[in-house]
DNA sequence: TGATTCCTCCATATTTCATTCGGTACGATC
DNA sequence: GATCGTACCGAATGAAATATGGAGGAATCA
């Protein structure tokens, strides 16, 4: 999905027609369908269709322009961590100094233990969200990033119990 | 999906059999195929029996088999936060004050821009994973928390921007 | 106003895939 | 060596995704 197409005006291009794309706004429909595959993807066509007064067909056009537009990046399975071997989850803020900072993001984002690499504002630089399999994984991963340049200091939160963890999703009425 | 089901052992029931029920026990196929529905959900079961040389209905028992153990917790679709008119990501770490903490937490999951709610070991208690509209609505949920009971200190780190961002996921080979 | 275009929707038809159903092979148990 | 439980496969079935053709409505433009 390339940037900037149709952005907000898109009047005067030089001819006579005044928009050559359609601007895919998102209605009402578009975002109740949205919150129902954010909450489980396996929902048939039939029944979206039923909870937004749509056939079939006409939510599977939908969603397959939600997915062209890129407000659909794609479907997931969940898994548990725990079940997969890494119960411990923690949050490690990085303080980076200057230069190759995109390939210490590349670097963060390579190891497989990471789950999210993010830059902030704020004293860390860097925020990390990682899942290892005990202790002695997560202090190797915090030895490996101290050895990795542009990193100059770490700091750790330990998850000690999750409660809420869910994605991006449309806060609509159903 | 129970907790405590068939912990370790399970021996020296009662009676003479040693194990009721068989331990869900993982293998590297199971991992190949979780693997691969964490990436993309909307494969066939044709499609990862090729990958992992099975038969369709070999690689559909053992999804159900996983998906009855609770190691797939459930199948969404990935929204991008932008396009559903959220662009503004931050971590908010707050400290907060003995009792009631089960009620606080509940009330922070129950914001409809908080995406996720962790306690922490650290100094910070609580660490909040929210996707907010503009900084104005970030302000206004930040205001929210502080006339929240047992919330003494919030501290934000707006996220610049993010360059990964995926679920647990078994670090095997394909 | 009337013609044209674009978009969205629906009903139907088709194809693909999930799921079910025997039946076989293998390992463990007794 | 008999029996059980498990995991697998090929074939059959059923359900859902997807393609197709056409109707209706809004906006555009003559």
């Amino acid at each position: 999905m390339r940037q900037g197409e149709w952005a907000t005006g898109m009047e005067e291009t030089n001819g006579t027609r005044r928009r050559p794309t359609a601007p895919p706004a998102i209605d009402d429909t578009d975002r109740r369908i949205l919150r129902l595959l954010a909450e489980d993807a396996t929902r048939t066509y039939a029944e979206l269709g039923r909870r937004v007064h749509l056939s079939p067909p006409a939510v599977h056009e939908r969603v397959r322009r939600l997915k062209r537009d890129g407000v659909i990046r794609g479907t997931v399975a969940r898994l548990d961590g725990t079940a997969i071997g890494c119960p411990l989850l923690a949050f490690i803020h990085v303080e980076t100094e200057g230069r190759a900072f995109t390939r210490t993001l590349d670097s963060f984002a390579a190891i497989a233990d990471v789950e999210e690499v993010h830059t902030v504002a704020g004293d860390a630089g860097v925020v990390l969200k990682v899942r290892t399999r005990d202790t002695g994984d997560l202090e190797r991963l915090l030895a490996r990033l101290y050895e990795m340049e542009g990193v100059r200091a770490a700091k750790s939160f330990v998850v000690l119990g999750t409660y809420l963890e869910r994605g991006p999703h449309p806060d609509i009425d159903l």
